[in-house]
RNA sequence: GCACUUGUAGCUCAGUUGGAUAGAGUGUCAGCCUCCGAAGUUGAAGGUCGCGAGUUCGACUCUCGCCAAGUGCACCA
């Protein structure tokens, strides 16, 4: 007797599993009442499952037919003959429902999984390459909450574009270039400040959010300071020597706390290339814009003049000769073409940088670079909290008001540590596990709506267990190493009877699974990691759920449904890490 | 003034790209642990999908016009 291998059977119910609309759209075709291509774009998921798993409308055939949708729906279902997987086809009210054989649908979900693992429903590599720049902090002030959107949408972008095919360059584009350090350097000499090596060398960020702080008030009594803070910059700019080791010395502060907190959120990036590597840069952008005739001068600057789409100028030079934002973003796109020859380029900056983006890429188009098409700008809403009177602020920078991120970690963490004190005292590495979960909470509290809605923080529903929360998904996963570390051994796909997972809970769970692969092609489509934050919430209520209903250990099903515990574990193990959360396995 | 973004249950938000009776969480009320983590789960109540037209078999979804809130709009980034 020939055996069909492993290989081949899920190679063939793979198949089967992406094609479903197309056999469906096969079949009804067979009838005569529709073409393949019509019935297949008709074709869509209903959101209830009483209607199937596939559904067909009839009711763009009423005219022409002459008929009710309900009668055409009737006449029809009778003479489809069903694909290999489906196990019927209603006619209900103008719609033809296909349901699937849980069976069949539990056995090519759950051997895809087994032999993908935590790649289940990723992409291979397409050959394409996407630049996605985030976090870009301005060096010299620590990382405030805020900072926290562009970080985590960011990280979780570049990690669902590398699920998606892509090559992926990571770029944090470092605030460490422009007016912001003339205000340092004045404020620092100004206060008379060591200038040794061995201070520069040991100088901390907070040192230099204090001079921040102090400049802006002395501004109020000295409004000229801004000027000379310009002047310093300039004279940064062209190449003064001392000015450069203060400038030296504040980024390697900056960097170094920096690099502390990435380490504890578990981001990082392949390209530290800041503003300032772009300095050497920026001539040649500028003789080109000048070359082809695009730079004018207007009030004492240079500009690029965007009339044509209906554009406010595009600021190039200051008065003093001094480059601004726009000017390093342009020299950084095309350094990046060259470099990198991405497929796409991303910014993950907030909403309000909006015009400046379409600015830079407008210019771009002048220049004739035609791949501008490529970059997008990734924008999204402020993070808001709640005032005494019960509005909802933005948190400022300029007052010094804002929180600071590595506060909002501690704070989360001890929370965290509190409730697992009350819950699980003997945990080991509670502290860890504490920050992990308290920094995921942070996370998907983030990550779960829309980009561009505002993020309304509230210390309580983003740390509680209940609800849509970060730790309510990692509790899922828990639940289910531990179900799995209790059984004492591997669970196999050889052992599995899929007859027992047919039942509503598990079914509900498996039709879970299969949407992996979709959710992670909407979420980079998209670019919306909240689609996969919403689609963790789903596995986890559907896991939870599961669980509840079906008894795994002791019961008579326990290797199949063992085997589906596993197979969700995988799953949502790799979803969370798409969001950039800590899949922790014990809380 | 112009541009962009957002208006869905008391509150915070989903809504699978135009499909069937608009769904979760939270809060309120009522259930479920001799049983793998109750950090869970079941149910009740709660709606003029900002307003008004249009497109069509069908609109929370697409088009246009209003209204409200937020954010940008030439020497910060």
């Amino acid at each position: 007797m020939k055996k069909i291998s492993l290989q081949t059977r899920i190679q063939r119910s793979k198949k089967q599993m992406n094609s479903f609309d197309e056999e469906i759209a096969k079949a009804v075709a067979a009838t005569g009442a529709f073409d393949a291509g019509q019935a297949k774009k008709l074709i869509t998921v209903p959101a209830d499952t009483e209607h199937g798993n596939f559904t067909l409308p009839c009711f763009s055939l009423a005219r022409s037919l002459h008929k009710a949708p309900k009668l055409i729906a009737e006449e029809l279902a009778p003479k489809i003959v069903l694909p290999t997987g489906l196990s019927k086809v209603e006619a209900v009210s103008g719609y033809l429902n296909f349901f699937i054989d849980r069976k069949f649908l539990a056995n090519s979900i759950l051997a895809e999984i087994d032999k993908e693992g935590l790649s289940y429903g990723h992409i291979s590599p397409n050959g394409k390459t996407v630049c996605i720049d985030y976090s870009s902090p301005n060096i010299g002030k620590e990382l405030a909450f805020h900072h926290l959107r562009s970080t985590m949408i960011g990280n979780s972008l570049s990690r669902i574009y590398k699920a998606s095919g892509y090559k992926v360059e990571r770029i944090n584009h470092l605030g460490d270039w422009g007016t912001a350090f003339g205000k340092l350097i004045v404020m620092y000499l100004r206060e008379k400040l060591p200038t040794d090596k061995k201070t520069l060398d040991a100088l901390t960020v907070k040192e230099l959010n204090v001079l921040y702080a102090s400049f802006s008030k002395a501004c109020e009594a000295e409004p000229g300071l801004e000027d000379e803070a310009r002047t310093a910059f300039s004279k940064l700019e062209s190449g003064d020597e001392f000015y450069r080791t203060l400038w030296t010395a504040f980024r390697a502060a900056t960097l170094r706390e920096l690099m502390r907190i990435y380490d504890m959120m578990g981001v990082s990036f392949d390209h530290y290339t800041g503003e300032s590597f772009y300095e050497d840069k920026m001539p040649a952008v500028i003789e080109e814009l000048r070359k082809k005739g695009l730079m004018v001068r207007s009030e004492e600057r240079d500009v690029v003049m965007l009339d044509e789409f209906d554009l406010p100028p595009c600021l190039i030079r200051k008065s003093d000769g001094s480059t601004l934002y726009a000017t390093r973003d342009l020299a950084a796109a095309i350094y990046r073409k060259k470099e990198y020859n991405f497929d796409k380029s991303l910014y993950v900056v907030d909403l309000g940088q909006a015009l400046h983006f379409k600015q830079v890429f407008h210019v771009l188009k002048k220049m004739g670079r035609d791949w501008y098409t490529d970059m997008e700008h990734i924008p999204f809403g402020v993070i808001l909290q709640q005032s005494e009177d019960g509005k909802w602020e933005k948190g400022k920078t300029r007052t010094g008001h804002a929180k600071l991120l590595r506060d909002v970690i501690e704070a989360a963490q001890a929370k965290i540590l509190a409730f697992i004190n009350e819950k699980n005292p003997d945990l080991e590495n509670k502290e860890i596990i504490a920050r992990e979960i308290g920094i995921s909470a942070i996370t998907f509290n983030d990550l779960k709506n829309h980009r561009l809605m505002d993020v309304k923080f509230d210390w309580d529903s983003a740390l509680s267990f209940d609800g849509a929360t970060g730790p309510y998904v990692q509790n899922a996963h828990v639940r289910l190493c531990s179900i799995m570390r209790k059984a004492g051994y591997d669970a196999r796909i050889e052992d599995v009877d899929f007859a027992l997972l047919t039942d509503e809970s598990a079914y509900e769970l498996i039709k879970t699974l299969t949407k992996k692969a979709e959710r992670i092609r909407q979420a980079c489509e998209t670019d919306e990691p909240s689609v996969l934050a919403q689609y963790s919430l789903e596995i986890a209520e559907a896991a939870h759920k599961f669980i509840h209903d079906d008894r795994v250990l002791g019961s008579a099903e326990e290797k199949s449904r063992l085997f589906l515990v596993k197979s969700t574990q995988i799953v949502l193990e790799d979803v969370l890490n798409l969001l950039g959360l800590f899949p922790v396995r014990v809380m």
